[in-house]
DNA sequence: GCTTATCTAGCACAGTTGTGTTAGCAGCAA
DNA sequence: TTGCTGCTAACACAACTGTGCTAGATAAGC
């Protein structure tokens, strides 16, 4: 019996988008088995038919969103100026509109568990060493392009560029509002400036 | 009657220390009146006679937190090279040892939940105002010895400073081990070597 | 001694949690 | 028809939650 009325890999997506929302509105303590089957109209028992325990839903729901992401930061024009390609990505990480606001508060909420949570190590780490790779690229695509400031070191770079960016993630979370989209997007701006300054001025 | 066996802010200060030991093992979601109370060795009612609430507990323990690093940070000898006072005040920071891993696994697991918790909006409020006035500290510290690299703006560079100590704290909390202690420091180091380079590289 | 305030302990309440089990529904194959 | 499978629903269980309430213990002031 292959054709179905709901494919089972929508409805598994469809219950990971109710994780979100209830993340969103109320936190991750609140995306209880009965509260996540409430938020996507299904009864409980459906929903373990999907998923058999909680942490795997819940371990579903961010990967979902790490792939979105990473889609989002494929589909971006590689061609032109470095810095502003480099930019263009990292803005797709930043919560600047209600979606990566979203996806934004459930990183937030599943890394803060996952320092205590030993069953979300792997999955933690998995991101990790993505997220690693992505800004790692991000600095040799600068390098490459001559517009590295000479002298820095690319890995220690990565490093430092990725840990900002997750700064600047946290503190436009904690501060809602246009300002502190403004600020966000202002801060990343002078540190790219910072490492790679145009060529007028390096 | 003034005078008491225990004092009533030692008592309050001994359950706040049992919330930080639960936060550490266990994450925030099991720092439940019961097992905080039982972590203290004390009764239920005995902790409801201290803390009316929970929140109002788990208020005092957070704001407690902040009180011990501002006070360790204003420890810190102001005297001589200015860039190495300033290291020393993030490091006081940074989760390096047990104490201060323990105080920022605290910090992460209130902020997480300080995203969509209304509760915590005031408090919230209050740390970030805290910290952000003392990396408009440090750095006008740096601008004020002469040691901050021409050209930068001082409000920028201290949000910038603020974000990457953040970033870098929660890299270090979700990658334990002496390794990324190692690069915790390289990373705050190689920024600070940014903002504020030597004398002769200036 | 007695009184009073501070502190401690314990139980009760109604609510929520994750998970297990059992039964009923559709639609397809024989 | 009968049987099978994917899917849905509903209930039960034991454990846990925050908070309210009551009673006893302890220590200080008189």
């Amino acid at each position: 019996m292959v054709p179905k009325l709901v494919d089972a890999q929508t409805r598994r997506t469809e219950l990971a988008e109710a994780v979100w929302r209830i993340v969103m509105r109320d936190g991750l303590e609140q995306a209880s088995v009965r509260n996540v089957a409430r938020e996507a109209g299904l009864s409980m028992g459906s929903l373990r038919h999907y998923f058999t325990t909680q942490s795997e839903l819940l371990g579903f729901a961010l990967r979902l969103v790490g792939e979105r992401i990473e889609e989002r930061i494929r589909a971006v024009d590689t061609t032109g100026d470095q810095r502003a390609v480099v930019r263009s990505m990292i803005d797709e990480m930043l919560p600047l509109d209600r979606t990566r606001r979203g996806e934004c508060e459930v990183w937030l909420a599943f890394t803060a568990r996952a320092v205590v949570e030993p069953t979300m190590a792997g999955l933690r780490k998995e991101i990790d060493s993505r997220l690693t790779d992505a800004f790692t690229t991000m600095i040799r695509r600068l390098a490459d392009a001559g517009a590295l400031r000479p002298g820095l070191d690319q890995k220690v770079e990565a490093e430092r560029l990725y840990a900002l960016v997750d700064g600047v993630i946290l503190h436009a979370l904690l501060r809602p509002g246009r300002t502190s989209n403004a600020t966000a997007e202002a801060t990343v701006g002078a540190h790219l400036d910072q490492i790679a300054p145009a060529a007028s001025e390096r």
